[in-house]
RNA sequence: GCCGACGUAGCUCAAUCGGCAGAGCGGCUGAUUUGUAAUCAGCAGGUUGGGGGUUCAAGUCCCUUCGUCGGCUCCA
């Protein structure tokens, strides 16, 4: 007999070798028909894993965390099974099929057959088949040995099993599929209905490009049907935001791809964006006493060979030779943020120096990985090197994570922190890093900031956090970043004179807030659909006379605006009035007045928004002073 | 870089088997003088990404090159 304790706590005795699925019977029908799997002893199980040993057992349904993986992976076997019927059993050479984020993927070897989006239908109808006949799956252990004879035409299968320690492997079976696997898996087919294919391409087998080229599938799933169709809209809504379509159509940067590809022009409308958020940016790094600096795009190599970066980083760097002397453009700030502090000789009491720079870097990046602004191989980063003594660097942290709230909040982003510390392969010696770590660690807490630790994750220079913001779709961006650096303080001989005249080493926190302003702009682009806060929209008011008599009126009538730093333009384009009104609306200007008459004569005003929402009656000066707030204290929303 | 898909007017997209390169939007010009999401008419706009080849004939087929998009470990 077994005792098995029960989530709330109630511990039930069963027979030797109970299945989760018995318990979840035993506790209602309905649990045991909702029940994907379990959780024993704090690992996943399929349902039917006996259990020989005193355990707590939940039994995971649909509404657990865990659920999805289980489900999804079950899904991917089922879509497995389902190219081995359309292209064949002989055909098809089995790689990996792991679940990811928001689905899974299963990688093939079909020598026979390129998967087009042609094949999509036709796979995913045989994976309906395979769903309603729901399939018994079952799981059975193997020696090594046995399960290379299974798969003695899967030299993929064959691989995985070689490199695996244990020496037993698993392998679930569904009719006439049979896959290598850890599982858990759901007891049949059935279960889950739901599943759409979303696209198709190449991935090197174990990602490594000296490999075979495999084709990926990439497919999800999900329980109920509306859950599925919602995460297909938001694709698609994804794909309509999409920046690199919005940025162009609203005026706001190019890329040409065949002069400079990889690099943005930004045009009028963008740059005054893009210059509110250098605007913001400054104001923030002055409450926080930063002393902001530039320093040369272009540096000896010998700069580069002193910080490292050109045997490291070489790859990713661009040259220019001029009078026998090698020049390198930029990749990052940090050497010359060193050679600005080593420009004075610094007491213990300067510190810390806060130096902040928007840095331009240049970074070669393959062709193939480039991406609007997401991926670029010019950039402005909020770059800011912070030189400190041991002893404050909890304090700084706590600073820069303040100011990464300030930084975010505008925006209306949320975010989460990942602590990464030391690496196998790492620099410095071990206390330091303990230090270093446990300063880290504790302005997370005292910030307030819910965070996960990524062990061994950190750079082999130091321990990091890094920030991901969430937008309004739901996606998740890496953009801030704090790191401590305890190689290039000792590369630089960097020191400050202590109180007994000593010299010491100071530490050095490379942070960055936005990241590449380019790629934050992009972000915001599809966070808000190209319909920015007020404060950060290149117009801000938009006059619409009725007619060509009115025009020099509502020239003056602009000015008003103008005088009170508002961003107005006046539509004097000869088309009726519901035109411009479309034509501004779709530009996303915030307010809109249309110019008659009735203004003319200094009537009140019937404001219209972006948003088609139109408040009556509004007072001139009124409408002026609440909009002068809305910027200055960049609300979010609109007033009206 | 590699694999796959793709590249026609500023944008979105047509063009049957290889047989005269077209439409809508946008732009320009004119008419109209407009009260809160598309007024009407006319005009211009192209070496079909570049180069080469096959053919009587190429947007269409072949080669090459440039670029775009999806992806290239979140590991049975």
């Amino acid at each position: 007999m077994v005792d098995i304790t029960l989530p709330d706590g109630s511990v039930k005795n069963f027979e030797m070798g109970v299945t989760p699925a018995e318990i979840a019977k035993s506790i209602s029908e309905g649990l045991f028909r909702k029940a994907f799997g379990a959780m024993v002893n704090g690992e996943m199980r399929d349902l039917y894993s006996p259990i020989t040993q005193n355990s707590s057992v939940a039994i995971i349904t649909e509404k657990d965390p865990q659920a999805a993986s289980i489900f999804r992976h079950t899904m991917a076997h089922i879509m497995a099974q389902a190219v081995m019927h359309v292209f064949g059993k002989e055909n098809v050479k089995f790689a990996i099929g792991p679940v990811i984020d928001n689905g899974f993927y299963y990688d093939f070897d079909i020598p026979s057959h390129k998967i087009t989006e042609e094949d999509f239908s036709k796979i995913e109808e045989e994976m309906k088949n395979i769903i309603r006949q729901d399939i018994k799956i079952s799981r059975k252990d193997l020696s090594k040995k046995e399960a290379a004879e299974l798969f003695a035409d899967q030299p993929y299968k064959l691989e995985l099993i070689t490199d695996i320690v244990d020496d037993t492997v698993s392998v679930y079976t569904q009719g006439d599929f049979s896959d290598l696997c850890r599982g858990p898996h759901l007891p049949s087919t059935g279960m889950v209905k739901y599943a759409k294919i979303l696209s198709v391409s190449g991935a090197y087998w174990r990602g490594d490009e000296k490999n075979k080229m495999l084709q990926r599938i990439y497919a999800t799933s999900f329980v109920k049907k509306d859950e599925l169709d919602a995460y297909v809209t938001m694709i698609e809504e994804a794909k309509k935001r999409d920046h690199r379509k919005l940025g162009p159509a609203l005026g706001l940067f190019m890329i040409d791809t065949d002069i400079a590809p990889g690099m943005a022009f930004f045009l009028p409308r963008g740059t005054i964006a893009l210059n509110e958020m250098r605007k913001l940016s400054r104001e923030i790094h002055k409450k926080y006493e930063y002393v902001e600096v530039e320093t040369p795009q272009i540096m000896n190599v010998k700069l580069w060979h002193q910080s490292g970066h050109w045997d490291h980083y070489k790859e990713n760097m661009y040259f220019s030779e001029k009078e026998d002397a090698m020049f390198a453009v930029k990749p990052m700030n940090c050497p010359g943020h060193m050679l600005i502090y080593k420009n004075n000789v610094v007491s213990y009491r300067d510190l810390p120096i806060r130096i902040f720079e928007f840095g331009r870097v240049h970074r070669y990046e393959r062709s193939g990985t480039l991406q609007g602004l997401f991926r670029v191989r010019v950039f402005t980063q909020d770059d800011a090197h912070i030189f400190c003594r041991k002893d404050q660097i909890e304090a700084e942290i706590i600073k820069v994570m303040n100011l990464i709230q300030d930084m975010y909040s505008p925006f209306g982003f949320k975010y989460e922190a990942f602590l990464s510390t030391m690496p196998q392969d790492h620099m410095g010696d071990v206390e330091t890093w303990d230090i270093a770590t446990a300063a880290l660690k504790k302005a997370l807490e005292e910030s307030g900031n819910r965070y996960t630790v990524n062990e061994g994750d950190g750079a082999f220079y130091g321990p990091k956090i890094d920030f991901y913001l969430t937008d309004s779709l739901g996606r998740k961006h890496q953009c801030g970043t704090i790191q401590l650096d305890f190689q290039m303080p000792e590369r630089f001989e960097l020191t400050y004179v202590g109180p007994e005249s000593e010299q010491i080493r100071p530490v050095m926190i490379h942070r960055a807030i936005f990241g590449s302003l380019e790629r934050f702009f992009g972000i915001l682009i599809e966070n808000f659909a190209g319909a920015f806060p007020t404060w950060m929209m290149p117009e801000q008011v938009s006059i619409i006379p009725v007619s060509e008599k009115f025009n020099d009126q509502a020239d003056e009538f602009a000015k008003k605006f103008d005088l009170q730093g508002i961003r107005v333009s006046v539509n004097k384009s000869n088309t009726t009035v519901n035109y411009r009104v479309r034509e501004e609306q779709l530009r996303k200007v915030p307010y809109m007045i249309v110019f008659g008459e009735k203004e003319a004569s200094g009537q009140p005003l019937n404001i219209r928004t972006r948003n088609g929402n139109t408040a009556e009656n509004v007072n001139l000066d009124d409408f002026i002073k609440t909009v002068k707030e809305e910027i200055s204290e960049r609300k979010l929303t609109l007033s009206y």
